[in-house]
DNA sequence: TGACCTTTTTGACCTATATCAATGCACAGG
DNA sequence: CCTGTGCATTGATATAGGTCAAAAAGGTCA
């Protein structure tokens, strides 16, 4: 049930299988419909998710209603609320799934045990903060940085499994624009 | 001479009396005039900095060659291009001096070398990350959901430092909008 | 006390992107 | 096999914020 996590874990520590095979006992499988939010603003995000297949993506609502997209996390990623993960507080942004899903998760309590128990598994949550860190820097950089057009290029260039795999207006949202200009965008 | 970084570290951290000090050790104090550029772009970032006075900033430097400001680090904060620090790749935004400025550095072999001899270094430089993943992650969120007005009085209720602080010029760069739409937003 | 340089403000005008509205398309559920 | 609901495209128009230019206001240093 966990095999797929268990490679990935081998993958990406230094665990040996035993050590593997205890951290794996800490996450469930569970499976999500299309368009299931698992997460709202203001609740406290308790499970962290390693996704197995489909897509979950973390997004922002603005005062007017629109829908401004951060993070799209396919299968071998980790994703949720992290910022609320890590501080407890209420979340400002939602969680939810973009495909229908099979996510491995694991809850606040037991992934910070794990932390102290295994320095193996401390070490690669270090590696997880460094990449996103890495990631949102990017990111910033990007949305200050470049036109609609630039961005639209880069992710392209970059990244194109964004543009295969997501709808225009999840896309747009992405990338920061509306769906009129990502369509205008492309037809150039 | 490192008296205010033991300070600083006896607050933020486990770390005993005699860690300290042989952490302390690793770090030497610079001074800097103030506009003194730290890294540029396109290098490799060796050193971290811990402001004791005076304050640094990072920021990107557009294709039409205008200054977005990404982060500005006071005094008791840790700053520098970490993204290229974490990877030991190329930097893709510049940090100077925005006021002459006291800094403890730390190099790159020094610093992981304390991460891994010091469980709790380790333990700090993780908290560390969380922290500036969360404030990455708001500033994006500000980035994508408020307009300039609203970036600019949301900084005014939380962080009025940055307001007394510095010259409009930055703290435009800063909001990701031009001076002069700064100017005739403090009029309003 | 100037002379000089940088920062801030103000005004006129411009542009990238948003908004609003209409149409065609597509596929999910009864 | 309809039929509704959401998605994509296209056109007309609006607007937040940018650009360019010049004047006003501070600092700084001989």
């Amino acid at each position: 049930m966990t095999e797929k996590l268990k490679y990935y874990l081998k993958l990406n520590t230094n665990l040996d299988d035993n050590q593997i095979d205890k951290i794996a006992a800490c996450f469930k499988l569970k499976t999500f419909k299309k368009n299931t939010i698992l997460l709202s603003e203001g609740e406290i995000c308790k499970e962290l998710y390693f996704v197995h297949s489909g897509c979950i993506r973390t997004y922002f609502i603005t005062k007017q209603g629109h829908e401004k997209t951060r993070y799209v996390a396919f299968n071998g990623s980790i994703a949720s609320s992290i910022s609320s993960f890590i501080s407890q507080q209420q979340s400002f942004e939602f969680v939810d799934t973009l495909e229908y899903s099979e996510l491995y998760s694991i809850n606040y309590r037991d992934f910070y045990q794990l932390v102290s128990d295994f320095p193996q598994w401390e070490k690669f949550y270090r590696t997880l903060l460094e990449m996103a860190y890495l990631y949102q820097n990017k990111r910033i950089k990007n949305l200050v940085t470049l036109s609609a057009k630039q961005r639209y290029d880069r992710l392209m260039a970059e990244n194109p499994i964004y543009i295969q795999r997501l709808s225009n207006k999840i896309l747009a949202s992405y990338l920061d624009i509306t769906q009129e200009t990502l369509s205008r965008l492309k037809s150039k």
